[in-house]
DNA sequence: ACTATATTTCTAGATTCTTAGAATGATAGT
DNA sequence: ACTATCATTCTAAGAATCTAGAAATATAGT
């Protein structure tokens, strides 16, 4: 990943209403949810709801998908992947104690 | 953390001058770097590069320390861990191979 | 005290972002 | 074809952010 494209994807993670949507998103699982279902648990009306979708899968954090009249919506695990490497790399530079932290920051599987 | 918090350190990440401060100070290591060394290094005019520190350091992702008449910035390394595990949290629901990717991210010392 | 160095705070103009109403596009049922 | 539903694109006004010059603050040396 290069700068700008992880400008890009912070940026989209910068705002109240996206966030909420990807931390929504990241729970919902890859089964994903409805643009609508999203609207509606967050209270944001579609139109702005919309725009804020359209930037997170142009930063490449969420993917979509038509299903009849609904489009779904999931976070993109390996988009996000690629981003919290960017932000951590060269970390330690041989004393990997310095990011001991970081290790299991993004390991909610424990 | 609380979404408040996690909107103001991506907001700090998601401006080019700054994630490139960000990253140099998390290859610096916990020694740091003073300001006018990162300034010169990045190419940025003080004012400009005093603020951005300031952003990041009330973010969390950055502390300081003054010595004589440097004054040294170090990346937060527990802030970054609180910022990043906020992010992913609640992922997975049972179901850890979902975000497998994720999982080792923010590691970079493997 | 005076000067030099390192950095920050103040300020303001230029740019970018957020929001929602109105219009448009896409799909499904009758 | 016509209507209803779900969602997006267009647009414009208000809010927030970025940048750097000027001024201020803090430390060190003479």
């Amino acid at each position: 990943m290069e700068g700008k494209e992880a400008v890009r994807a912070f940026s989209a993670l910068a705002q109240d209403t996206r966030l909420k949507v990807f931390r929504l998103l990241v729970k919902a699982g890859p089964s994903g949810l409805a643009a609508g279902e999203i609207a509606e648990r967050l209270g944001v009306r579609p139109p702005t709801l919309s725009h804020h979708l359209g930037l997170l899968e142009r930063s490449g954090l969420a993917r979509s998908w038509r299903v009849e009249r609904h489009i779904f919506y999931a976070a993109h695990i390996e988009g996000t992947r690629r981003l919290l490497t960017f932000l951590t790399e060269d970390c330690c530079q041989g004393r990997p104690e310095l990011c001991a932290g970081l290790s299991q920051a993004a390991d909610p599987c424990d």
